[in-house]
RNA sequence: CGCGGGGUGGAGCAGUAGUAGCUCGUCAGGCUCAUAACCUGAAGGUCGCGGGUGCAAUUCCCGCCCCCGCAACCA
């Protein structure tokens, strides 16, 4: 049943900012698929990280008043918490700052140098002074810095490298012919669109004297690496490219199916850039690129501004890391952007986890211990293929939502076959009723392994044990 | 004519060419194993608007309106 070896990672966030539910929802998501997988018996290298260069954490380092290496390990250990919080199951954590990471980035850059794909060429862009940092055109408020409104903003000019993207069109555009390329699909059509209207090269490099937090150019100490370049090189070297010592890259990257997950706004990033490098580096592309949607809030994007952040580890603290699970999982669609409020998750937690299965495992239990003298594991074979189909396609709220038609198909049973009272009756009858139900809340919790570990765990020892277990998921009011 | 997504009962969403479903909320019953939980039933929608093709369209095609992202060196 098992398949190819398989990979899979997020992108990585960017350190300037607690993690918030957006990230959450990606690790959250990629976590679960890892989890199913495991399931289906196959192996598993889960990897996450945190990017950790560029000028915006230079400054935020600066701006604590903090040394830069300082800054980056603070937050590598917020979302070390995050693991914690949410239950991720990831192998690897890798970051920027990491020095074979650091040497990978630069052998990549070789490698690409060496194909021909890296030249020098003049840039010129809007420079603030007192962000020391280059501006977009659309970044401007009336022609100024929005940080600083009373310096003025100089167009300056320097010498940096410039990676051929142009040069990838056509493969490109064969690469994401494939329609397995990118889910969703409607996704892949974007990307397409966007190689035929043509590419233009980017500029992959910084003056080290404007921006010194980056990885050295190999071959050049006046110039650093642009951020991107060297982050999304982390997906190969979290595996120990080039070297390969342990072989994990050949294993997972070469041999096995390579998935990332990122959002959706990362489609230039991960299914044209970073693929564009892999092919000018002579690695292998990737497989597979989902795309999920994002969060809002209240019909916003989230800002500290409206006041309707939500925070990942805030609702830990007060439902509990299986319920925000939960909550990612079948509240919002894989590839949609969905709206979440504090009274939605409300809603759904009672509706669904207290109401639902927590009291489905309870009225289930309460009869077991009552009129059963021992529990056992039932005999398992597959997994229906409700569950299994959807989570192929990475169609999560999907293989949610059958699981808890099945909590409400056992909820109307209880009712129509009334084993209290059979029990009563016709003792034999009942028990023998009383344990099947105990059996399919087993079936159950074992579909939720992916969603919710850790009350899988509670449910299977419950059932084994023929002892109802804690109340599972209180009723919030 | 920039690209894409979406407009379905009070709210949030599924869905399909042929009696429109789910969750929450509301109302009325039932049950008592359970976390004032659970089950049954009811009220409530001309499926954004206007055309077209079909025996038949919410579902396919065309036009329009509205909302939301994106529009490249921002991870």
């Amino acid at each position: 049943m098992a398949g190819k070896p398989f990979y899979l990672t997020t992108t990585l966030p960017y350190v300037n900012a607690e993690p918030h539910i957006g990230f959450a929802l990606e690790i959250v998501h990629a976590d679960i698929i890892a989890r199913y997988k495991r399931l289906m018996g196959d192996e598993v290298f889960f990897n996450t990280g945190t990017d950790e260069h560029g000028q915006k954490i230079y400054q935020a380092a600066q701006k604590e008043g903090k040394a830069v290496e300082a800054y980056v390990d603070h937050y590598a250990q917020t979302f070390e918490i995050l693991k914690q919080g949410l239950d991720l199951s990831y192998d690897a954590f890798i970051r920027t700052t990491n020095p074979a990471h650091v040497v990978a980035a630069q052998e990549l850059w070789k490698r690409c140098a060496a194909a021909g794909d890296i030249y020098k060429k003049k840039y010129k862009g809007l420079y603030c002074v007192g962000d020391e940092a280059f501006l977009r055109e659309s970044d401007l408020v009336d022609g100024k810095c929005p940080n600083h409104p009373n310096m003025a903003i100089q167009e300056i000019e320097e010498e940096n490298y410039f990676f051929k993207l142009s040069n990838y069109q056509d493969k490109l555009l064969q690469y994401l012919s494939n329609p397995e390329v990118i889910l969703p699909a409607w996704r892949r059509e974007e990307a397409v669109a966007f190689v035929k209207q043509g590419l233009e090269d980017f500029s992959i490099s910084r003056e080290k004297s404007r921006m010194s937090w980056g990885v050295p150019v190999p071959g050049d100490e006046t110039q650093v690496m642009y951020v991107w370049f060297d982050a999304l090189t982390n997906y190969i070297s979290t595996l120990g490219w080039p070297e390969d010592t342990e072989g994990k890259f050949k294993k997972f990257w070469q041999e096995g199916e390579v998935v990332q997950v990122a959002g959706k706004d990362q489609i230039r990033f991960q299914s044209i850039i970073w693929q564009a490098m892999l092919m000018s580096g002579g690695v292998k592309t990737t497989d597979k690129v989902v795309y999920h949607g994002f969060i809002t809030s209240g019909g916003q994007k989230m800002s500290k501004s409206l006041g309707n952040v939500i925070e990942p580890l805030g609702l830990v603290k007060e439902y509990g890391t299986d319920a925000v699970r939960y909550f990612l999982a079948r509240h919002v669609p894989t590839f949609e952007d969905s709206d979440v409020t504090l009274e939605r998750f409300k809603t759904a937690y009672n509706a669904d986890l207290a109401n639902g299965l927590g009291n489905l495992a309870s009225r289930i239990m309460q009869l077991a211990q009552t009129h059963l003298d021992k529990g056992a594991r039932p005999e398992v074979s597959g997994f229906p293929k409700e569950y299994t189909e959807p989570l192929e396609k990475f169609e999560i709220y999907k293989a949610a939502e059958y699981v808890w038609q099945c909590i409400a198909e056992l909820d109307v049973k209880i009712t129509e076959t009334a084993p209290f009272k059979l029990v009563k009756s016709d003792p034999e009858a009942g028990k023998k009723l009383i344990f099947e139900l105990t059996q399919e809340l087993y079936l159950i919790g074992r579909m939720l392994n992916p969603f919710m570990p850790a009350t899988n765990e509670a449910i299977k020892k419950a059932v084994i044990e023929n002892k109802k277990p804690e109340n599972l998921f209180p009723r919030k009011d």
